[in-house]
DNA sequence: ATAATTTAATTAAACGTTTGTTTAATTCAA
DNA sequence: TTGAATTAAACAAACGTTTAATTAAATTAT
């Protein structure tokens, strides 16, 4: 069937770019993990690049926060705990997709470039507004939004990226998807929430 | 001469794996942005892969870390603020080079891999020096030293990686190094440091 | 329902570029 | 005059994409 085979393509493109990057894989390296012909590639999406562009595309429905975000029954603090909880549960279950998202800011076309950057605007809108009513209801000091959200962001980031350090750090054989979420998601958890409660608690104003 | 021309290559490379990355830059890019001729690439350094780990060996000279950590001078809280001056500032004046490390752990060598995660290790290892120390004299609280150095590391990287993301946000042009180091040097240092103050003080054990 | 016809899916082969690297000849400096 | 530096040209391999032919599926007509 058409649509399986589509997805199947996708699939194993998001392996393979998450993995050795979209410069580092070629469209013959798609067709034979898929066990496609080359040709079906540009016959369903046009060309590596639109590939890409149909990845991000298809895989960038972060529209979960928002609901969140309308949810008048949780507290500012209820509501930072819970981004955490569903970006790095996010994150680590696509690691790939995001190591994509991550490397394509650099060469790629403007087109993905820019819809890269507005996925991350869209969410960085999100936790600002938390981060501004927490603020409005005196149970967070003032800080520099951008940089707080840059760091969570980033710290996520950090483990992603950075995986084979914190393989070596950790003791957690390479390559190893499950073990690696298993052991980095409750610690990047956990350290996420307590970071953030010491630095925006307006108890902790100077 | 010689060396000099090595040197120039070096620091073509630089920009241009910083910027497009190992393999979106092609040996031709680089000779023709040098002015050199093509061959003379693999004369100097055997392949682009040589060439790349040239790169890296000499540029990652993080020895500052080390005499800082000696000097017993310093408070700990001391210490924690001249780190973060010192890597913000070591970053922000060498985008690229941060950059072709954060890409260097897929796809590449082996060797490359090794030598990227023993320069991180070994930056690892002082900080966590510095927070034992100032744990020992009862002035930083219990942290998860390993993912309070990866916040450190991963907050400087993400203003390094989206960097297209911050120009958005902050009005920055495309592509001005010098306007994007002013603007987010100083932002990233007062920021890390008041994150960092709220996060390990031992007056916000809880 | 079956045959005819049209559309979609799939294939192997080839296209022209670009890739990293090497060669063999030449220029330069010691 | 010897060895290093530099060059233009060529190398084979890999790249993304296209072509033209074939098979499978869907649609229409009988």
């Amino acid at each position: 069937m058409a649509a399986d085979k589509r997805e199947h393509i996708l699939a194993v493109a998001e392996k393979l770019f998450g993995d050795k990057g979209f410069d580092g894989t070629s469209v013959r390296d798609i067709a034979q993990h898929a066990n496609v012909n080359l040709a079906m590639i540009s016959y369903y999406f046009g060309s590596k690049e639109k590939l890409l562009e149909a990845l991000l595309e298809q895989r960038a429905n972060y529209t979960i926060l928002e609901a969140l975000n309308k949810d008048e029954s949780l507290t500012p603090w209820e509501k930072i705990d819970k981004v955490i909880d569903f970006y790095v549960d996010k994150i680590m279950n696509n690691l790939c997709i995001h190591n994509i998202m991550q490397q394509a800011n650099r060469s790629s076309t403007p087109g993905i470039k820019e819809l890269t950057t507005k996925i991350k605007l869209r969410n960085f809108e999100q936790i600002k507004k938390i981060v501004l009513d927490g603020q409005k209801k005196k149970l967070f000091r003032k800080v520099d939004i951008e940089m707080t959200v840059g760091t969570v962001m980033g710290t996520i980031s950090q483990v992603t990226l950075a995986r084979h350090f914190y393989n070596v750090l950790f003791n957690i054989e390479d390559g190893n998807d499950e073990a690696y979420r298993k052991k980095m998601g409750p610690k990047l958890k956990s350290h996420l929430k307590q970071l953030l409660h010491a630095h925006l608690d307006i108890k902790n104003e100077e």
